[in-house]
DNA sequence: CTCGTTAACAGTAATGATTACTATTATTAT
DNA sequence: ATAATAATAGTAATCATTACTGTTAACGAG
C-alpha cells in the first residue's frame, strides 16, 4: 500500500528509527515515540512499520514473534546474543570491502540465512 | 533440558521430520504426526521440538511467528517464496563445493542473515 | 517381576505480539 | 472554505506459542 499523505506520527517513527542503532522491537520503538507523541496508538505504529517496509524505507529483521526494525535499509547481516537477546550489526561495509565483526562482538555458534523472492513452482500470481 | 526417557511421541515426531524435505511448520507437523498418534497433544509437539532443538537433533528455521523445522541439523541457507510462502533449501553441499540454487528456484530479491552466539557486552551469565 | 519415582503426556487455559474494526481527525486537492 | 478520504486512536479479536494440572508410563531399585 502506497503512502499518500504525510503524518506527524509516521515522521516521528522514521525519525526515531533513523537516529538509533540498536534495532528496536515494535514495543521498544513504541515506548520511545510515545515520549514525543504521548497518545500514539500501537496499531498506528504497526501499520506504519509495515507500510514503511513495503516502501523500502525501513528494514524488518525477522526475530520470532518480536521482529526488530532498522533505519538502514541496505540488507546487512546481524548477530543476536543468545543470552541477553540484543541484536548487533555483524558486517559493516567500508569502501569496497566487507568487514566481519564476529570476533569483536562474540563467538558465532550458529546462523540462519533466509533469502526472499518468487519461486518458479508457485501457482499464485508470479 | 536434557532428554531422559524415550517416548513414542518423540520418536514419531523425529521420524516424520526426517522423512520429509518441505520444512513444515509446527501445525503442519502436528497434523502429520496425528495420523500416527491420533491423540497427540499440540503442547507435546511444541515441547519436543524445543527440546530436540536444544539437543541439536532438529533445526529451527525462524519464520516470523510460524517457525519451520528441519531434520537436517547442518546449518544451511533457505529460500522463501514471498508469494506462496514455501521454503526451499537454497544451498546444497556436494563434495567440497557449495552450490547456490537461486537461479533454479527463483530470483533472490532480498535476504536476512542472522548469526547466533554470546556477546561480550552481555551482563547475564556468559 | 513389582514398586516407587518422576519424566513425559493429554487436554485446557493463559499469554502476548500482531491484526482487524470503528468512529474520529486531519491532510490535501478543488 | 469545503469535500473526499487517508490516517489515526482506542478497543476487540486473532492466532501461535507457552503454562498449568491431573494422569500415564518409562525405568531403576529391590
Amino acid at each position: 500500500m502506497a503512502i499518500e499523505r504525510k503524518s506527524k506520527q509516521r515522521d516521528a517513527i522514521i525519525n526515531e528509527l533513523c537516529s538509533r542503532y540498536d534495532h528496536p522491537t515494535a514495543m521498544e520503538l513504541y515506548l520511545s515515540v510515545r515520549e514525543i507523541i504521548p497518545n500514539l496508538s500501537l496499531g498506528t505504529l504497526y501499520r506504519n512499520l509495515t507500510q514503511l517496509e513495503e516502501n523500502n524505507m525501513v528494514l524488518r529483521i525477522p526475530d520470532g514473534s518480536n521482529d526488530r526494525f532498522d533505519g538502514n535499509v541496505n540488507p546487512h547481516a546481524h548477530f543476536k546474543c543468545i543470552t541477553c537477546g540484543k541484536v548487533y550489526d555483524l558486517m559493516s561495509f567500508k569502501n569496497d570491502s566487507i568487514t566481519f565483526s564476529d570476533d569483536i562482538i562474540g563467538q558465532v555458534n550458529n546462523y540462519s540465512l533466509m533469502a526472499f523472492g518468487h519461486c518458479k513452482y508457485c501457482n499464485k500470481i508470479n
